[in-house]
RNA sequence: GGGAGCAUAGCUCAGUUGGUUUAGAGCAUCUCGUUUACACCGAGAGGGUCCGCGGUUCGAACCCGUGUGCUCCCA
């Protein structure tokens, strides 16, 4: 079959993914055999393909690829997650192009439109991750809101509510006062506003004096209980413990001290109102101070505020300029440019207010978490994070697990008229815990709670729950597949995510869910910035593959993804994988043009240190790749292998067997050459699927396939072997130097003299010395040869003969220079071992080693000031 | 404000318990070359104050202290 000239991704791309698809290579039941288990870190259901996920999914896959060719039995689940706010913010605008906005649709009409939205985009991304390549067992995809799953998540919320790990605690929420309902935080949308800034005055108890306080929210001040300082600052110092008198309504409040207030800003003064501003609550809890609520859900002011009650709290803002001024406490106004948070349903100025949220106590469900990372249960990769994680856990806070949402897990406790609360699976269960109190009680009395769990709350059962671990306890599945192998995910989650899985898991199936996570770094465009949507610099991945092909892509991420650290991505890494696309095409056209002149009398007599030499360098490779894998140095691994490829294979190798113009080859050495073909294309196969099944198949007939196959055991490389072609390659590489320098064309030959105390070992290479640095004969000699060229490699030294005119400048110069470094060399070794110091406290190997050092630089300097006088 | 991490060639990074030459690789750059797999190629070359300062040591890219710059997480 004629080969095309270049490797063309995109066909061979697309059929060998249904041809492994259609032979179920993917597919995962429980056997005999041991498991290689990954969850796949489930994308939001409104995600498309991203560098990140590229990134994420290329690493998963080739884990999972290399454990199915170890003979593993590998598993690896997909799914998406709900994520509520994503979508329910994106089911939101979708809503709005249609003219329909979400206030005016019941709760079960706006989640018809939802799932309607996820039937038709959900799980894009899930079919754009088969064009990477990623081996996922397509059959066991989940989703966070599945019937089972979603079963799970209530069943988890009921439990840690009756083990008493969940309460219900104030949180400070945003207040949209039009629509009268908490907003999520990505639903409030900040603006820059003109404002003014009120300086008030607060009588000080006991004196004529005033303490002066600036605010922009003059209407608050009803809601005051007490006014903070700087302790540091001098001019509030003698006010230390005293009380003021709040404006208009006389309310007597302490001065209380804090470093959370700046000395710069306004007077210095802070009035402190907990039930209306997130860092005043923080203080007021700090403090002990009451929280009094003077706002209505409809942003009028409350009877609590004493003034204005049901007027709006901007109306009254306005009017309390004049009143306050007529009181004789407005100091000053001043023009103020501020941030103000806005509704992004309906553009009213959000308001924080204090609410009644649903939160997990965490402190001991953490324990366990906590302890199995410390003593590696789990092993984190890079191990860097372990130090993060800790000084996490060991601070956890708890967890506010009530979202402002309809999209999601509906929180099951239900509310008498009288606020007495119930958590339950359903309404009639409730309703029995809630007559308890109230006999009267009927179905139609109770409501349920209007929020949704926060999104975590159901990815944290993900790792057990896909195999059904909690609605289908003890399964096969789950005792076969729980413990995972191995969490592939970014660094930023370890928090929200990874840290609660491990907890949920320790809590729901009493083991870890994982044995290691693999943190991925962050995918940064070529300046650095982080990718996203809102720059416009994430590269469309559909449309690099279509350009490159998935191998390249596969291979350009990996190559410049360094463990642990974030990956700069560049499209010209892209370039680099398909090159080497490139050059694995080649080198299959070149040994598939000798298949017709195998020549089974011909003698491999001269191929011989070529064979040995690369198959010993094959295993030492192979070696190399499987420590660096099991330790998760997958980029590391990846450049092993390329460079094995492109300069052991490719370079050396090949050009040391290779028959010259139309020449048969003898079939001991094109077997070998296919074979390592074979074996360098299972090496890379995890990394590459595609093209290296397609080579895999095309050097030779096959009945398996490379996506499946076990891997041979790794032979044992002997080094003196490995060493010999090292040394090869430098006297190769030194001889094409010289010749280089001295303008000698490719085409002119050369004569070659060796001297060397290891004639025996240069026998062995003669045909290939001369082939590649193109010498019609090669001898030995004895001393120095007249009017050559000559090159020194470690102790031994060649003479280059030729009939071409030497410039004799370059030459020296070369050798001038190549003396300044060994005398340099020399004087600071030796100046090393002047030092009595060193020679009486160092390991004896090491100073033997100097003097090993010290002996072959004066060796070399001998060898050049002999060429340097015969020039 | 609290915490974690990073700093080595133009760029991205290796560099194991401190001693395998005066620090390596890939990409990029430069020179030469169209030789019968590949110019998406081949053969070569140049390129470094290992962030600054101080200390420990016979010996520091590596250990300790300190300064500077950057990144991330939490508030």
């Amino acid at each position: 079959m004629e080969l095309s000239k270049n490797y063309i991704p995109n066909e061979t791309e697309a059929r060998w993914y249904q041809h492994w698809l259609s032979k179920g290579y993917f597919k995962s039941t429980p056997d005999e055999r041991e498991a290689y288990t990954i969850v796949m870190p489930p994308p939001n259901v409104t995600g498309v393909l991203h560098m990140g996920h590229c990134l994420n999914n290329t690493i998963q896959d080739i884990l999972i690829r290399r454990a199915r060719m170890q003979g593993k039995n590998a598993c690896w689940v997909p799914g998406t997650d709900h994520a509520s706010i994503a979508t329910e913010a994106k089911v939101v605008a979708m809503l709005r192009e249609r003219g329909i906005t979400k206030s005016s649709l019941t709760r079960d009409e706006f989640l018809a439109y939802a799932w309607e939205w996820k039937e038709k985009y959900g799980g894009i991304i899930l079919q754009q991750l088969k064009k990477m390549g990623c081996s996922l067992d397509w059959d066991r995809t989940a989703f966070t809101m599945d019937p089972d799953y979603y079963k799970s998540v209530i069943e988890v919320f009921l439990d840690l509510h009756k083990k008493g790990h969940i309460y219900r605690g104030k949180r400070m929420i945003n207040w949209d006062v039009k629509a009268k309902t908490a907003l999520s935080d990505e639903e409030v949308i900040y603006k820059e506003v003109q404002s003014k800034l009120y300086h008030i005055k607060y009588a000080i108890e006991g004196s004529n004096d005033f303490i002066t306080v600036a605010t922009v929210r003059p209407e608050t001040i009803f809601g005051d209980t007490a006014v903070c300082v700087n302790p540091l600052d001098e001019r509030y110092k003698h006010l230390h413990g005293k009380f003021v008198f709040v404006p208009l309504i006389n309310r007597r409040v302490p001065i209380i001290t804090d470093e959370y207030v700046t000395l710069d800003f306004g007077t210095g003064a802070l009035k402190v109102t907990p039930a209306h501003d997130i860092n005043d609550y923080q203080l007021g809890q700090k403090y002990n101070l009451e929280v009094i609520d003077t706002l209505n859900d409809d942003g009028t002011m409350s009877e609590a505020a004493q003034f204005f009650i049901g007027e709006d709290r901007l109306d009254v803002r306005k009017k309390m300029e004049a009143v306050l001024s007529e009181a004789g406490l407005l100091e000053k106004v001043e023009a103020y440019t501020n941030q103000v948070g806005f509704s992004e349903r309906t553009d009213a100025m959000v308001e924080p207010r204090l609410s009644l949220q649903w939160w997990v106590s965490m402190k001991e469900i953490a324990t366990p978490a906590l302890q199995s990372v410390m003593e590696e249960a789990i092993q984190f990769h890079p191990a860097k994070f372990k130090n993060l994680y800790r000084h996490w856990m060991e601070n956890i806070k708890d967890w506010c697990i009530s979202r402002q949402l309809w999209w999601g897990h509906r929180i099951p406790a239900w509310y008498a008229p009288d606020g007495s609360v119930a958590v339950a699976a359903n309404a009639n269960e409730a309703l029995v815990i809630l007559q308890e109190k109230n006999a009267s009680l009927n179905l139609s009395d109770i409501k349920q709670d209007e929020d949704c769990l926060d999104t975590w709350f159901s990815s944290w059962l993900w790792p057990f729950e896909v195999f059904k671990g909690l609605s289908n306890p003890g399964n096969d599945e789950i005792k076969y597949y729980y413990p995972t192998q191995t969490l592939v995910t970014a660094p930023e989650i370890i928090f929200f995510w990874v840290a609660r899985m491990i907890m949920a898991g320790h809590e729901y199936m009493d083991q870890k869910p994982f044995e290691h996570v693999y943190f991925t770094g962050i995918v940064r465009d070529k300046q650095g910035r982080k990718m996203s949507k809102s720059l416009g610099n994430s590269p469309d991945l559909l449309a690099l593959i279509d350009v490159y092909g998935a191998d390249a892509v596969r291979f350009g991420i990996m190559i410049s993804s360094p463990a642990g650290n974030d990956i700069l991505f560049d499209e010209s890494a892209l370039e680099q994988g398909r090159n080497f696309n490139n050059k694995l095409w080649n080198v299959l056209k070149l040994i598939q043009g000798w298949e017709k002149r195998i020549d089974s009398n011909l003698d491999a007599h001269n191929e011989k240190f070529a064979m040995d030499w690369f198959e010993n360098r094959l295993s030492q490779a192979q070696q190399e790749v499987d420590v660096l894998l099991n330790s998760f140095k997958l980029s590391e691994a990846l450049k092993t292998i390329y460079s094995l490829i492109w300069d052991d294979y490719c370079s050396w190798y090949l050009e040391w067997i290779k028959p010259g113009f139309e020449q048969p080859i003898s079939k001991e050495v094109y077997d070998k050459t296919v074979h390592y073909l074979n074996e360098m294309m299972h090496m890379l196969h995890p990394f590459m699927p595609f093209i290296t099944e397609e080579i895999y198949h095309l050097i030779s007939p096959k009945q398996d396939d490379l996506c499946n196959k076990i891997a041979a055991p790794i032979g044992q490389a002997n080094t003196d072997i490995v060493a010999g072609g090292e040394l090869l390659k430098q006297v190769i590489s030194a001889l094409r130097d010289a010749r280089n320098k001295n303008q000698l064309k490719p085409k002119d030959t050369i004569t070659l003299h060796i001297q060397t105390g290891n004639t025996e070992t240069y026998k062995a290479i003669e045909s290939i010395l001369c082939k590649q640095v193109n010498a019609t004969s090669i001898a030995y000699t004895n001393s120095s040869i007249d009017n050559t060229i000559v090159v020194a490699v470690e102790k031994d030294k060649f003479f280059i003969g030729t009939s071409i005119e030497l410039d004799a400048t370059a030459l020296k110069a070369t050798l001038l220079a190549d003396l300044a470094y060994q005398k340099g060399f020399l004087e600071s070794v030796t100046k090393k071992l002047s030092n009595e110091r060193f020679v009486q406290n160092a390991k004896p190997e090491v100073v033997a080693l100097e003097q090993q050092k010290q002996a072959d630089a004066i060796a070399r300097i001998a060898t050049i000031e002999e060429s340097l006088q015969s020039l």
